[in-house]
DNA sequence: TCGCACATGTAACGTGTTACATGATTCA
DNA sequence: TGAATCATGTAACACGTTACATGTGCGA
């Protein structure tokens, strides 16, 4: 990570963890190593030398609590511009490669979005289900270059795909109505 | 990739393309860049290295075409040995790995599946719903640790990660049956 | 005293991404 | 003449994976 460029998938999900509450590396590593959220990563070779960067760039700090644990642990927290790139990324509109290549990046985004305002979930939201319900369009476009004679695996696998986005949006709208709801 | 490791999801993909039928390093950058496919990859940073592993693997060979083209061309195809790794990754058992966290490559790997007999198949799409199954079981577990008072956000997009393995298991049961019915 | 949980890291390695380089031919 | 397409690559860079290293304190 330079200067300038965005964090990582897994600096984000780092940072995101400690937005909610503070944790020490340990901490974290057990959280990715039990939780479904170790999709994103996993292993100290991963977690600890991103929370170097994080911290060498300044967008979280540490401070040493040696009070009651076994040995002193590093807990982290996001620093005032670690929260506003955190947020930044939260807010950031969704691109159509976001949703072809990087829905699970997505996924966690919304998982962080008590973060920011309502408004700002349901534009996501909103956003989500427009920009998958266009690639379903576009991928149905591209189905029609199989062939009926050629071996069906191929298609039944493109299907597939078509289905995972289709059930994206249609988790984007629930989602999205039950925030709706919610505000009446 | 070392010798004997197993390549990697580029690898096979390239290999799997190139066993369905002989193709360029142009051609596959086409195909990769225009279809859905390309969300396994991409690019010719990425493409021609692979090709020459592969190619110093001997599991692809290539041959130059100079007949009717603007500049020659060098057309691969893939050795017996190449065939024989294909099939392998092809016809391998799904891990609980495959499912948590390579599921586009599961899906990579059936749209190959032209290449191995019909029982492989069937015995793919059968531990491929088993499983997703169990991991769907192990994420409902999961979900009781978001408690009512929290944001719902997390649980929100826990939930799409649910509906996903869901639906996962859905067509992986639907193609089945596509299948049984073809062979009566 | 043996091993396990706590706690933090480092080193080697391979790979993908991005950007750049090259050179021929066709078409406007 | 210049742009687009065909066709193949290379170089720098950062990141994740895997494996290893280190040391404490607690319980069997």
């Amino acid at each position: 990570m330079q200067r300038g460029t965005d964090p990582t998938t897994l600096e984000f999900a780092i940072l995101g963890l400690l937005a909610l509450a503070p944790h020490s590396g340990y901490d974290l590593l057990q959280i990715f190593e039990t939780t479904a959220i170790g999709n994103y990563s996993s292993s100290p070779g991963a977690i600890y030398p991103a929370l170097g960067r994080l911290e060498k760039r300044a967008l979280i700090e540490g401070v040493v609590d040696d009070s009651h644990a076994l040995r002193p642990k590093k807990v982290f927290r996001p620093t005032p511009d670690g929260k506003k790139v955190l947020r930044r990324w939260l807010r950031a509109r969704i691109t159509e490669n976001d949703v072809q290549r990087h829905l699970d990046e997505l996924l966690l985004r919304f998982a962080f979005h008590s973060l920011v305002d309502k408004q700002a979930s349901r534009d996501f939201l909103n956003d989500l289900a427009r920009a998958t319900d266009e690639y379903v369009a576009k991928l149905r476009e591209q189905r029609k270059i199989f062939s009926d004679d050629e071996p069906p695996h191929g298609r039944m696998a493109f299907e597939f795909g078509i289905e995972r986005y289709r059930a994206c949006a249609r988790w984007a709208r629930r989602t999205l109505r039950h925030f709706e709801e919610e505000a009446s």
